[in-house]
DNA sequence: GGCGAGAGTTGGATTTTCCAACTCATAGAG
DNA sequence: CTCTATGAGTTGGAAAATCCAACTCTCGCC
């Protein structure tokens, strides 16, 4: 999925153009929870086998997943996340936490993460200098590629 | 894009069938960034411009942009982040800071953003209950809803 | 020998995307 | 007053992706 014609050099695109299709980043979902294999992402997801066998192969050559067999004889085998695809969660977590708070009434959450501290997970995201909440306003861009132009911060 | 048959109730799901086709976190980037006018868009994403027009109505829709006209005569408008919309900020901020970390070689980042507590940000997602960084090993999911079963944590 | 599970493939219908060209309103140049 | 340019989209048809049900292939088990 790369971003047609000529656009602007990108790391969120360059991602998108690896994970932003149909279904992977649910792929993901599943196989961080430790359900990897084929007929349980069918069912789990519900998209087309065929389109989830093409994800995969995909999301396998990116180094996002690895193929395991986890049985010889019937071969069978099972997708989990390498390390460069857990690193992905945090994506996974900051979208359940917006859909959490934007899409679903009070507290009928389908799911609640626990962290070890032992408290129901709600993620921030921080910058790792100053440990305070990233906001908006306190951010600053500053274009190092050619293609960009930035009119100065949006407000709402 | 609803995620056809029958799947898992998931906020991760229900966020990504709002801002989870082609373009579309592309588009809020752009508008986080100020760069809100339809021209724009399309240079700056090198999308389609009936696409980019069906993407902008389902993300003012979904109360993700508003559209404002910033010139009566001749009419013109701009595309803004609602406040929604800008709590998906987040989303791009780790999206970008994998694709910095796993997709470039070294210190080639297309962009970087200055936090404003002066240094460039390197964005983490922390428990807000705790501070720590979250870390996949450190979550447990609970299913609140039918239709959820885990195998347990996946490792590398 | 037959049944069933797991992990996909295959072929054809349906949807989306893509692309270039077109519209419409207005502003400014000559 | 005509000509060109700009912004913000629409339109129509070709090209690509998706969806779906059915099929394959390999074993293990009763």
């Amino acid at each position: 999925m790369a971003a047609s014609k000529d656009p602007r050099p990108c790391s969120i695109a360059d991602t998108l153009a690896l994970v932003g299709e149909k279904y992977s980043l649910l792929v993901l979902r599943e196989v961080c929870l430790g359900n990897g294999r084929f007929d349980q992402l069918v069912r789990n997801i519900g998209a087309p086998r065929d389109i989830l066998a093409t994800r995969l192969k995909r999301l396998v050559e990116a180094g996002i997943l690895a193929k395991k067999m986890y049985s010889e004889r019937p071969q069978r085998f099972e997708y989990r996340p390498t390390a460069a695809g857990l690193e992905l969660e945090s994506v996974l977590m900051t979208l359940m936490a917006w859909g959490d708070r934007h899409l679903r009434r009070d507290d009928d959450r389908p799911m609640v993460i626990e962290h070890n501290c032992g408290k129901p997970l709600l993620p921030v995201v921080t910058c790792s200098v100053c440990g305070d909440e990233v906001r908006h306003e306190d951010l600053t861009a500053h274009p190092q590629a050619p293609g960009w132009t930035v009119s100065g911060p949006a407000a709402p």
